[in-house]
DNA sequence: TCCCTTATTGCCACCGGTGTCAACGCCTGA
DNA sequence: TCAGGCGTTGACACCGGTGGCAATAAGGGA
């Protein structure tokens, strides 16, 4: 196999131990200068056919595979694409994490993760050197960071494209992923109505984030078609932490008249709000039914498991990339709901149930 | 604001929009040539301390940082970071995450997050296609992947730069991080059997994970201390998945001679087996005790929250990176356990109680 | 006084691609 | 026959740094 004329290797002698193949030995060898190489890896139109199908012959025989770090320098672009964000919630990270990575995966593109925090002092300017150092394919914003403007000014005058994630359509729908939080809410309250609930208390999440505002106001709505209101003593903000929730729960539980049924703004409120029902030693669902939102891993193993909103995190993290690098990377369709848009959908488990007499 | 001088760009005219100062600026109004600016931002020691202000003050001025797609073209070696994992915790990949977060933040470098699938076919040609494009400045292997000897072939062949989560000592223990699973499952072999129970279950997690046998032996030899030894038919495999632990504690239920306590490889499957716990009917600790591992944010919402034993990943995490990095980055000291091990430890919630009289 | 070091610094090629624009061959219509 | 247009290709500078090595100045010893 030593002998005998070249397989793959050059003719000439190859002291070097290994080197990857650079764009300038597929030009070589296909004999066309390096332009019309870079032409090809970049799917340029104004190829010959069969030049194309010569140099994509040389540069499979090569395994060539170009180095996106001259490319990012020579085009001003790197293949990185960042995620920002600034969350409580590490499963909410995780969650539109895969969501990036199941769309870039296997495109050449990799992901970085930037975790900033909004109350720094300096965090504009912490995320303004990640942003222009490195000069980003796109960034994706989940709601964690999406409606802070002053980091959206950042993206845009650095020219990096960017799609934001949030409860509400922003003023620039072109890229903006939406998931009408509000929508999910109102299920919520639908459904604790439904089960014969008068007293109803809601645990939000921190006046900072609009979600918040949305899943309160979405509840209003619900509990409001169904005639009802919300009691201004049952209305508790909290910070979307378990332990928040907790500390509302025990609120709650020494209130004068203790509601039957507690939406939460997220499942770690709701998991907080469980844990302050049986300290007082009374039974969920059975007593007081309790619900939450994200339908994240921690309501199925709760138990009872908790009846909760599901809000599809991931499906957006899929959606924001596809929205930032077009539908050319998907090589499976996506699913039908690729229309910059979410729709939250109450799973019903066991944490809520009718309302008993008591 | 149009009109009127220009504040703080050159004195030249300047129709550009704005761009990013660049070395050979800095090089120019220093009086220097571009290498000594080169220099100075790599720390050589070979610079005249005079010009080293001078250039200093200049880059201060214009707000100057070197590109890092630049150098990495030119010094074959780019300023990413990657976390190699593939795991079925997401939880752990947070943690590992958050913890070389931690230790690079603000240092210029920045995480990608690569996942994989040992079981894929081209799971290989894909790791090796991402270490070979971005030539990382390292790489973190937590445990999911720390021990896939051809990855690590990989990554020596092409020189980069690695650092192993283990829970053993492996061959490499210049770079290698050591979590002492044993030891943590010892310690809850012994609170269990300092609680009197004689009867006890164990549900490990996957065969193809060596901390499924850390844990195992360490649970092992903890009974066999306190003079017990693991019943063969209360001794289940599971797969680390909270699933998985729904079945394995199903058929613990089931079995003839029911266990008093179970001491699960991870909180996930701990869930699980609470759950088919109550699902028989039981009681969590009064009738049966649950001992869980890690130590996950589940573990101390769970109610009765689950005692478990505390793996400090975050902490491993930072720790890989300055074994990766070297402790230049670290401004902070780092906790005195930083010596490439790590010590669980448990932490006794309300899971697990005396064996009570049936 | 002269040669050899040591300390600093600059020159220039190069990393591996892309952008710009000119050049070339060929076909068309005048 | 010739200008113009289209399709295709290459030459060359350049992206913003680093590496290798020579050049220069200053200091020390013989």
């Amino acid at each position: 196999m030593k002998p005998g004329p070249a397989t793959k290797s050059s003719t000439h002698a190859a002291i070097e131990p290994k080197r990857r193949p650079t764009i300038n030995d597929v030009a070589r060898l296909a004999n066309v200068s390096k332009k019309t190489v870079s032409r090809v890896i970049n799917q340029s139109p104004f190829v010959n056919k069969e030049t194309r199908e010569r140099i994509d012959a040389v540069i499979k025989d090569l395994g060539y595979a170009p180095d996106p770090v001259a490319r990012g320098l020579a085009s001003r672009r790197s293949y990185l694409v960042g995620l920002i964000y600034d969350n409580p919630n590490p499963q909410h990270v995780i969650d539109t994490q895969q969501g990036i990575l199941d769309i870039i995966r296997g495109s050449g593109l990799e992901l970085v993760v930037h975790p900033c925090n909004r109350r720094d002092k300096d965090f504009l300017a912490g995320v303004r050197g990640f942003i222009d150092r490195q000069k980003l394919a796109g960034v994706v914003l989940p709601s964690s960071v999406s409606e802070d403007d002053d980091l959206v000014a950042v993206l845009r005058e650095s020219e990096t494209p960017y799609v934001r994630i949030a409860s509400v359509l922003l003023d620039e729908p072109e890229n903006s992923i939406v998931t009408n939080d509000r929508e999910g809410a109102r299920q919520a309250a639908e459904h604790l109505a439904g089960l014969g609930h008068k007293v109803i208390a809601h645990v939000s999440g921190p006046d900072t984030f609009r979600s918040s505002h949305e899943r309160r106001a979405g509840f209003v709505e619900g509990l409001k078609a169904a005639g009802l209101q919300l009691d201004k003593k049952l209305d508790l903000r909290a910070g979307y932490t378990f332990q928040s929730g907790v500390e509302a729960g025990r609120r709650l539980m020494a209130n004068q008249t203790r509601p039957t049924a507690v939406f939460c703004g997220n499942d770690e409120m709701a998991a907080g709000v469980c844990q302050a029902i049986r300290e007082t030693g009374l039974d969920i669902c059975k007593d007081i039914s309790v619900v939450g939102f994200d339908d994240s891993p921690l309501a199925s193993r709760l138990w009872p498991a908790l009846t909760t909103v599901l809000l599809p995190i991931r499906s957006t993290g899929r959606m924001a990339s596809v929205r930032l690098l077009g539908d050319r990377l998907t090589k499976e369709p996506l699913e039908d709901d690729d229309l910059g848009e979410v729709h939250p959908r109450l799973v019903v488990r066991a944490s809520s149930g009718p309302v008993t007499k008591s």
